[in-house]
Order: structure tokens, then C-alpha cells, then sequence
DNA sequence: CACACGCTTTGATTCACATCAAAGCCACGT
DNA sequence: ACGTGGCTTTGATGTGAATCAAAGCGTGTG
């Protein structure tokens, strides 16, 4: 776990993130085959690999904030970054995780609608919005792809309005467990990178109530605490049942 | 108001909605230029024309339903519909409503996610997605068009996730107040033609708490009930302030 | 090694909204 | 005109999660 940055997140500065390239180009990217990217040939990605600046951003760094112009869009291609909008009193909705390969920016308005930072050290290639454009017009499968996963996207936003309108304080924790990716080796461990306060802000509670929410798990046998971070799942049907909403 | 059809959400009815043509084509259609057909020249729209079904559906009838087969698109030409999903127990959600020049049923699943019902009469047009898609190939436009309308469903939804986990019941109310389309003539008066439960389920609330709600904003002198249906907007400058998470 | 800082956990109390209950209101049909 | 059914409003009470408060815990640092 890194250390926090305080009150750092200074958004404004020229250029945030670090630009780096390092030796491979787009074949051996580990977002390659899930990402926006599958859409094109290895010889057509050639063309989304010269528009691309690789960017790498350390936990809590700002990668674009709320009403800032929205010039860029982005790919994830490693670590955890965190979505979200806020009200001028300063309460706040993470809208969203992110993990690699999610896209990040699509929007026709002239500004972002929400920020995003880095929960865990994150890298990216950035684009500019309108080389995109352009790039989609000469390939429509690329804006294909890009219609297919922002459908994917409002299916998902869909199950997050009925999770925050209608779900208790456990089918919303149980659910989010349930969201996070597992490992295929480690099916039953679950990863905590962002802390108490950004799952309760993801899930419309307050940290308190996650924590205790938790601790109620570990104490019905449910799931057990490696670390705080870590999460092992003991009993994955009664976890599925809270999270679709049949244990009241 | 139409009179409820009580239990009668019958939609396996093999074809629920009657068919209709008016005698007009597209080109008088009242969303020609707001819907995702606004991306078509005349002529060009004729393929869509050609492909599209005129359906009706009388309120509470349902227009498609959750875990349904996902066969159709539509377009809502007419009315107000309004989009949910439920839990096993009953607890329901409203993801949106509907109005004219919506799109519904965009979704690369093989079912669709939610349901969707008429509130007031409703007259939709609707596609076979094979046929969509195969549209969508010939012309790119209309590809765009339909990412540019998901990229703004997605920021609403965005909205709609910050409003679900961090407003309170006032804000909520006030919020979905200002979201409803108004006449330009009468851009005082707001028309509600869904019932309280509706808006309480679109909410996250209870009926009676957004009934005590608007109950309140009388009393606060923010608006006034013409009808139960109709409200007025005494002052819009505390109502919005009230929106935007401002009067707290 | 000890201290400090940030995160997490746990406990006591409060409160906004839900739940339960009962009238009002209005449109429709007889 | 009257009665019925569905929606809305209002009132009394309950409760799940928020708030306020204070310990644990772990990791990096002087």
C-alpha cells in the first residue's frame, strides 16, 4: 500500500501523469485482446498506437477532473481508478471503478461530467477526442466496439441505480464484493484496493456502516478478513443470495 | 388519466401492442429531428422506414420485459414510458423515463435487463436489431449517432447514481422536478403524469415520503399544486438551489 | 524502537425516511 | 346522484443507517 498524498491532487498542473513508453508497442499490451483495442488488426492498431501517449499516474493522482475540457479519452490498461462526481457541500458518488482494460472519457459534451483518479498506481493511453473521431471514421468497427461497450456500461449503471435506490446496507456490500475481478486461481479471494471511505461513497453509505457491514459478514461466517485489504469468500451462495436480494 | 388496467401486464401476449399506420411517413414524424433518425437524410431514412413496425401501447401495458428474448429496438415516437427493474421480492426500481426521441432497448445481450411500460399512451417504433445492425453497417452516421445518444444516457446515468446515493428527499424531489420536460409556452408548470409510487420507485424513496415532500415545497411556497398532476413553480431559484445539493 | 499518521473497527446516540394506518379526493360507471 | 376503486395526502410510530466519538492497528519514519 502506498502512502497518501494528502491534499495533493492538483489537477491543474500542465501535465499530470508521467509520460512513459516502454519497449513493446500495442501486441504485447495485456489489454490488447479486451480493451477497445480488440476491435482492430494487429496491423490496423497501428494507427490507434501512434495516436496514443502512455501516461502512468500513483494513487490518488488526479487522471481528469469535473469540468475540466474534455480534450482526451483514455484506456486503462493497468491498475484501479476510481470515477466520481460531487456536490458543492463536498459529499461524494464514486460512479465507478475501473480496471484495465475500461475506457474512460467517452462523452460528447465540452467538458468532463466527473473526475477520476488513480486508487492504485494506474497507466493509460490517453488520446485526443478528435484524432478518435477521426479514427473511427476511417474504421467503423473501432466505433462499433465503442457503441457495444458503452452499452455494456448503461446495463451495468442500470444494476448500480437499483443497487443504490433499493438495496440494504448488506445486498450493497455483498453485491460490490461480487463485482469486484477474482483471479481465476484465487476464485474465492477478493482484492480491497480502494479504502472504507470510497466503497461507501461507491455504494451510497457511509465508511462506518461498510465496515460494520463487513464485520457482520466475518461474524455470520460468511466471508473471512485476510487483511483488510483482503477478503476470502466462505460461503458464496449465501453471498449470491444477499446480493440479488433474496436474504432481505 | 386513464383508468388502471389492474393486473393486466400481460406480456406474453404473443404481440402486445396494436399496429398502426398513420398515413404519414417519417418525415412528419414528431421526432424526426431529435431522435437517433435525425443522423438520416430523407432519403436515406427510407431504409429505416422500411424496417420499422408503428406500434401502440395503452398506459401500464408493457413494451418489453426484463429477461425477455432481446429481439427489438425502438424508438418512442409519442407518450411517456418509463424503464425499471426489480428485485425477486418485488422491491423495484425505475432506471428513466421515457419520452419522445428516446431510444430503448440498446443492448448487446442476448436479454434485455429491465422492463418497460407505458405510463400515458405510447406510440413507438420498432426495429428488429438484426435488421439495426445490418442498417447501422451501410450507414456509419447512423452508428455514430446512436453512440453519441449512449454517451449521453451514460452521463445522465452518472447524475441519476450521484442523486440515488447522496441526496436527500428533498433534493431527490426537487431534482427530478427540474429534470421533466417542459412546455416552452409554460415553462412554469410541470406535468406529472406518473403516480407518486412511480416517482418514489425512480427515487429510491417511499410514495409517502415524496407525497410529504412536495407537500412541503407548498408549504415552502417553492410551488404550488394546480392538480395533482400539475404543478407550478413559484420559485425556481430555491428549487434549483435545492437540486443541486445547495440548501441542504 | 517508538512515535505519528492514516485507515479501520467498534460503541453510543440521533435522525431521516420507512412503515403502518386512516382519511380525503376525484373520476368513472351504474 | 351515488358508490366504488385508485391515487394522494396526512398522521403516528418504528428502524436502518448516519453521526458523533474513541479506540485499535499497521506501516513508514525520525
Amino acid at each position: 500500500m502506498k502512502t497518501q498524498l494528502g491534499s495533493s491532487n492538483i489537477h491543474t498542473l500542465p501535465e499530470a501523469g508521467r509520460k512513459e513508453r516502454d519497449g513493446s508497442g500495442c501486441e504485447a499490451c495485456p489489454v490488447r485482446e479486451s480493451s477497445m483495442c480488440a476491435a482492430l488488426s494487429d496491423t490496423r492498431l497501428e494507427v490507434l498506437d501512434a495516436a496514443a501517449s502512455r501516461l502512468s499516474f500513483e494513487p490518488d493522482e488526479t487522471i481528469l477532473f469535473e469540468s475540466d475540457p474534455a480534450d482526451f479519452a483514455f484506456n486503462l490498461t493497468e491498475g484501479v481508478a476510481r470515477v466520481s462526481k460531487m456536490l458543492p457541500d463536498g459529499r461524494r458518488q464514486i460512479t465507478g471503478f475501473l480496471h484495465p482494460g475500461d475506457f474512460l472519457g467517452l462523452s460528447y459534451q465540452d467538458c468532463y461530467a466527473y473526475s477520476a483518479e488513480a486508487v492504485t498506481p494506474v497507466k493509460v493511453c490517453r488520446f485526443r477526442k478528435a484524432e478518435l473521431n477521426r479514427i473511427m471514421r476511417d474504421h467503423p468497427d473501432l466505433e462499433h466496439r465503442l457503441l457495444s461497450m458503452a452499452s455494456n456500461e448503461l446495463a451495468l449503471a442500470h444494476d448500480r441505480m437499483l443497487l443504490l435506490g433499493r438495496k440494504s446496507a448488506a445486498e450493497k456490500v455483498a453485491s460490490f464484493l461480487l463485482s469486484l475481478p477474482r483471479k481465476e486461481e484465487r476464485i474465492d479471494e477478493i482484492d480491497l484496493p480502494m479504502t472504507r471511505g470510497d466503497i461507501a461513497d461507491y455504494l451510497g453509505l457511509t465508511l462506518e456502516t461498510v465496515s460494520r457491514t463487513l464485520s457482520g459478514f466475518v461474524r455470520q461466517q460468511i466471508v473471512r478478513n485476510a487483511t483488510p485489504r483482503i477478503i476470502v469468500v466462505l460461503d458464496m451462495a449465501r453471498l449470491s443470495a444477499l446480493a440479488a436480494g433474496e436474504g432481505r
